[in-house]
DNA sequence: TTAATTTTCATACTTTAGTATGAATGCATT
DNA sequence: AATGCATTCATACTAAAGTATGAAAATTAA
């Protein structure tokens, strides 16, 4: 699993953009304007100075707000995305070893399964394994009894269809 | 591909932890405090007010500032990740007809041949076809020469690993 | 139409596969 | 030691597979 991890702020620094900085310097003068007018226009009295403060205050609070959200959008951003990768099965045997373990085959007749799905006749098998053809033909008759088929063919299908051989 | 769109901000809402807002608080009434003191200590002058004012302003914005950040801080991320999803071939049984073509089989042996592969034994294979056992046994016989074994289950190997049969 | 090929079937025979039964050996567990 | 299981082998028998040969009907190509 990789994880990417891309910056995806589209927006410019906004200190290159110098709107922001006149925007800002006409929003003061026209504060100050505004006080200038309120001192004359009530003649501000000692009792008046709070409320005066207090709108400052607010005022100044609020714009370091706009100021700061301003400041802080070019934000990074991540994403999480899911691929799907299709892996090919070149020959695609994957043994099953559940379905082998069903069966309940001794070692021997297992090997003699390996080699009867090859295409093997009993008297190759027995060569192969240095075993009599009495014994291949116990072994071959034990082992369809245990795969529940009556026939070579069918353990060869049926071994193939389980994965059990390759 | 899946795209998945994760808040990845940890951070709790500010506004659930108290302490903030305590914090806020007690700002404004030193701010408050200090600037009686100031109000009383130097008498404040008409040409003073703008200072003043100002030292306020400024005050106040970086303190906007400030909670602007403390509110914003959580801010959305989204991460890009590239997960890899393994998608297997159920059972991956593809035709190879070139195979298949070489081996010059008629219609007739390969509807036999597949039933051959799937375990059939000549009685079934004739059932199966409504013909005779003798049939089925010549047009084995022809399909195990025209595909050079000696037994089926040799025909059924060979047809499997060729992939000319399921 | 003729010729070649496919498909069908049969009979006789050989070979292989598969079953049934019994038995001897070795190995591990109880 | 006794038991159970795996492994080996043998004999006898039955069933199925596979071969060889011939032949007739159907289909396809020349």
């Amino acid at each position: 699993m990789t994880v990417l991890r891309r910056n995806m702020a589209s927006r410019k620094n906004i200190w290159v953009d110098m709107r922001h900085i006149i925007l800002y310097g006409l929003l003061l003068a026209i504060l100050v304007f505004l006080l200038k007018w309120l001192q004359w226009k009530f003649l501000i009295a000692d009792n008046a100075t709070d409320i005066y403060i207090g709108l400052i205050a607010v005022f100044f609070t609020i714009l370091g707000v706009w100021i700061a959200t301003q400041l802080i959008k070019p934000k990074t951003q991540t994403l999480i995305v899911e691929k799907e990768v299709y892996v090919s099965c070149s020959d695609g045997f994957t043994m099953n070893e559940a379905e082998l373990h069903k069966l309940n085959l001794s070692n021997r007749e297992y090997d003699v399964l390996q080699l009867l799905t090859k295409g093997y006749s009993n008297a190759e098998i027995a060569d192969n394994l240095c075993l009599s053809l009495s014994t291949i033909k116990t072994h071959v008759s034990n082992l369809l009894s245990k795969m529940d088929v009556k026939s070579r063919a069918q353990a060869i299908e049926k071994a193939k269809r389980l994965k059990i051989t390759p």
